[in-house]
DNA sequence: CTGAAAGCGCTTACAG
DNA sequence: CTGAAAGCGCTTACAG
């Protein structure tokens, strides 16, 4: 009558063997006679065992079957549907599933609004997407991390050059003969001001200077911006965007301007996502995959340094 | 000097209690004086104990603070950048991960090139993507399973009201005035037949013929076979696209013939993805994210019926 | 409040 | 090949 689960003493009395035997017949099946390896077997199936994997890793102080290892991915994000909106996490998930790939281990995803607490046991590693300092310094005690991204001070972090992204955009519109630059930079955020910095700082070396205009990565914005780079300056030849959504902004300002691309007016974009493929826009490929790969990697392997700084490459396509 | 792990038997000496107090020192302290639970703590602080979660699983019956519930997305692409290119992936995870808010369940992803076979112990659930009907079937009889798109019969699924997607492309056209309508179809498979035989059927209903050509849901394919379309039919003012991708080729291929978009052409494109967005492309939504959301929670409750079809909706931006 | 003891369900030397 | 026994690390009645 009662319903508790069966264990191996009931498949061992059943099968009229000892529970030492009935494991082992179970296990590999070393050590007993085939006979006895069957009936076990037999008894186990009808009886529905499952073996309990926590007294099992107790007794073999293996980790138990079930408790596989796993890497958190820790997304901070107060959008709901960044995974949505956002082809960058699309991108990071690609590089670590491809870097986990032949590893038993398991890839949990973890979106938030905002920094959980660190909780329950840690898993065997974690990559923080923008994890503010405070509570990265936090996960940084229980178990390894690493960030995407600079984050707290001790915190090992891999992260693009988007200084040098922003360096060969400038490039590739200087060497192609644009003069009368334009630019939709991104928010107040260390990873546009990189971008910025390095667009800004190759353009002056070329004794260009930039009408520039500020964004937040979105395409309105973008698109209201480079209305605005327009109006200031109508012989506008090129603009930069410091990301692939904003540009499709500004391409849409050109297209209603009557100015065509790339003839007229140059665009380059960054991120390099199957966005700026899908629009045929020239950008500055990011290494997303890449970045949570090493992330993985150094993850698995410690030992191995991190890799901070990832190269970025100009991709040229039918904008520019 | 031997590094084995410090066990609560260990904190218990080094406190100078039993380990039965210093067990209950740890938790809750109900039972113990002031003075030992707090010894016992800082002790156990000092040593770095950590609870041996399978031994505290086996003793108190309950499942281990480590083993989480868990859903697995299973999804079977045969491209590792799967995650990367198709936006579909990423609603989905965006979707799950919402329906999971506030439930303690981790969410769990897995990316194959082929069907994996049934390993060890079950989760909780798992959602099933482009799973083929034999695994699938195999899935089935090891915990609960849910498919997005029709799988194998006895799995439920939830799916998208493609062929009424197709309608309501074919209705905005005519309604909007188009008369010479061409159509870039997808791939051999259901959901692109679906879509494009709601396209026809709701065509055919007003009385005109479509000029279509064949593609695979990838932008280089759809900018040729609208190259085809336009020389076939140069009068074409709409163009329906079975998906956001093509629908990018499309509109490469109108602009570098010269048409403006929608003056002369009207574009459609299928998924509503962020793609649609960035490009103001006017597309049939399709819920991705609402299919996951009700997949997952079919898994929490079994109890409510699979939803199976969702409805899409027009979005008209500026390409038509 | 405190500790000795039993027990969670399984595995694995050890003897036979 | 087979079984009695000890043990994995922790918790929890039970007595005191």
């Amino acid at each position: 009558m009662e319903d508790r689960r069966v264990k191996l003493a009931d498949v061992a009395r059943v099968a009229g063997v000892s529970r030492a035997s009935a494991s082992r017949a179970l296990n590999g099946g070393y050590g007993v006679s085939a006979e006895v390896r069957r009936r076990v077997r037999e008894v186990a199936d009808r009886l529905g065992f499952e073996p309990h994997g926590a007294a099992r890793a107790l007794a073999t102080g293996r980790a138990s079957a079930g408790s596989r290892e796993r890497i958190e991915i820790v997304i901070v994000d107060p959008d709901p549907q960044a995974l949505s909106a956002k082809p960058f996490y699309g991108r990071v998930l690609t590089g670590a599933a491809q870097a986990l790939a032949g590893h038993d281990v398991a890839l949990e995803l973890k979106l938030v609004p905002a920094p959980p607490s660190v909780d329950g046991d840690p898993p065997f590693g974690r990559i923080l997407i923008n994890m503010p300092p405070l509570p990265a310094a936090a996960y940084a005690r229980h178990g390894r991390n690493i960030a995407l991204g600079a984050s707290a001070p001790g915190v090992p972090f891999v992260a693009p050059d988007n200084r040098g992204g922003g360096h060969q955009a400038a490039a590739h519109l200087v060497t192609t003969g644009r003069r009368r630059v334009g630019a939709v930079f991104g928010p107040d955020t260390p990873c546009a001001r990189e971008r910025q910095d390095g667009f800004l700082r190759m353009m002056a070396g070329a004794g260009l200077t930039v009408v520039s205009a500020h964004g937040d990565f979105t395409r309105a914005t973008a698109y209201a911006a480079a209305k605005q780079l327009l109006a200031r300056e109508p012989r506008l030849d090129a603009i930069f965007a410091a990301c692939d959504v904003s540009a499709m902004g500004v391409l849409q300002a050109l297209r209603e301007a009557g100015r065509r691309v790339p003839d007229d007016v140059a665009v380059v974009g960054f991120d390099g996502s199957a966005l700026a493929d899908a629009a045929d826009l020239s950008s500055i490929f990011m290494p997303a995959e890449e970045e949570a790969a090493s992330a993985v990697q150094h993850l698995l392997d410690p030992a191995l340094p991190p890799p901070a700084r990832l190269p970025t490459a100009l991709t040229v396509r039918g904008s520019s």
